[in-house]
DNA sequence: TATTTATGTAACCTTATGGTTGCAAATATA
DNA sequence: TATATTTGCAACCATAAGGTTACATAAATA
C-alpha cells in the first residue's frame, strides 16, 4: 500500500504518536505503553507511519526505536500554507459569493491539486 | 459519524476539491465534472467535507454552490507548526540519537496531543 | 541453559471508505 | 404542461482501517 504523509497524520493516535517521539525516540513498548489499545494496534500505527516516511524505526539490541521524521511535515505544511492569504484576508466569505455570481457564465479549469 | 479537518483533507481526491472551490464556489456538478469518478462519489466528498466543516453548501434554485471555509485549515496549521522548530532545526536526527541514549534511564511522560 | 522480554505477524472481526447504478424529487426551461 | 437538469439518496460492492487474540522468534538475563 502506497501511503502519503496526509494520511499518516489523519489518526488521531498516528498524531499522539508522533508527539510521543518528537523530541525523543522510544522503542516500541514504550509507546504502546502510553494509550488504552493493545501493542498490536499501536504497532500498526507505526507500521503506517513508517510507510509514509513520518518514522524510522531502528533496531537496538532486541528493541526497536522509533524516530521522527518530522521534516516531512513541511509536505502538509506547504499545502496548507498555499491557501492562508486566502482564509485570513476573510476571503471566505467574499470570494464565495462573487464566485456564486459568476458561476454561471465561467467555467473552472481543472489544476493538479 | 464525527469527522476532523486531518480526515477531511486526507483524501487527495478531497484536497483537490478543495483546491477547485478555494477562490470559487461551484454547484455539486461542476466539481464533480472536472473528475473521471461519478457525481455521486463526488458527492460523497463533498458531503465529508461539509462534515468536518472544510465546506459549506448553499443552495441557489435547483444547484448548491460549495464553498470552502478555508479558516479550518489553520487546526493543520497550528499543529504542523508546533514541530517546525524542531525539523528547521535538523534535531530530527540529533534528538533521535541522544533519545535513544536516554530511552533506557527516562520514561515518557504522557501529553495530550 | 531456562526464562523473561521485545517484537513481528498471522488470523480474525467489525466498521469505514470509496466506488458503483438506479431512482425519486425539486427546479428550470422548451 | 411536458421535458430536461440538478441534486439527494438508497442499495449494493470490494477493500481498507483499526482493533483483537494467539503464537513464533530473537535477544537479554537469572
Amino acid at each position: 500500500m502506497r501511503r502519503d504523509v496526509f494520511q499518516g497524520i489523519a489518526d488521531p493516535t498516528r498524531r499522539e504518536i508522533l508527539n510521543m517521539i518528537a523530541h525523543k525516540s522510544l522503542n516500541v513498548n514504550s509507546v504502546a505503553a502510553n494509550f488504552e489499545v493493545s501493542r498490536t494496534a499501536i504497532y500498526k500505527h507505526i507500521k503506517i507511519l513508517t510507510e509514509c516516511g513520518l518514522v524510522v524505526v531502528r533496531q537496538q539490541g532486541r528493541e526497536r526505536y522509533c524516530e521522527a521524521r518530522l521534516k516531512k511535515l513541511s509536505k502538509v505544511s506547504d499545502w496548507v500554507e498555499r491557501y492562508r492569504s486566502l482564509w485570513e484576508a476573510k476571503f471566505d466569505s467574499l470570494e464565495a459569493y462573487l464566485g456564486k455570481l459568476e458561476a454561471k457564465k465561467k467555467k473552472y479549469g481543472k489544476k493538479k491539486s
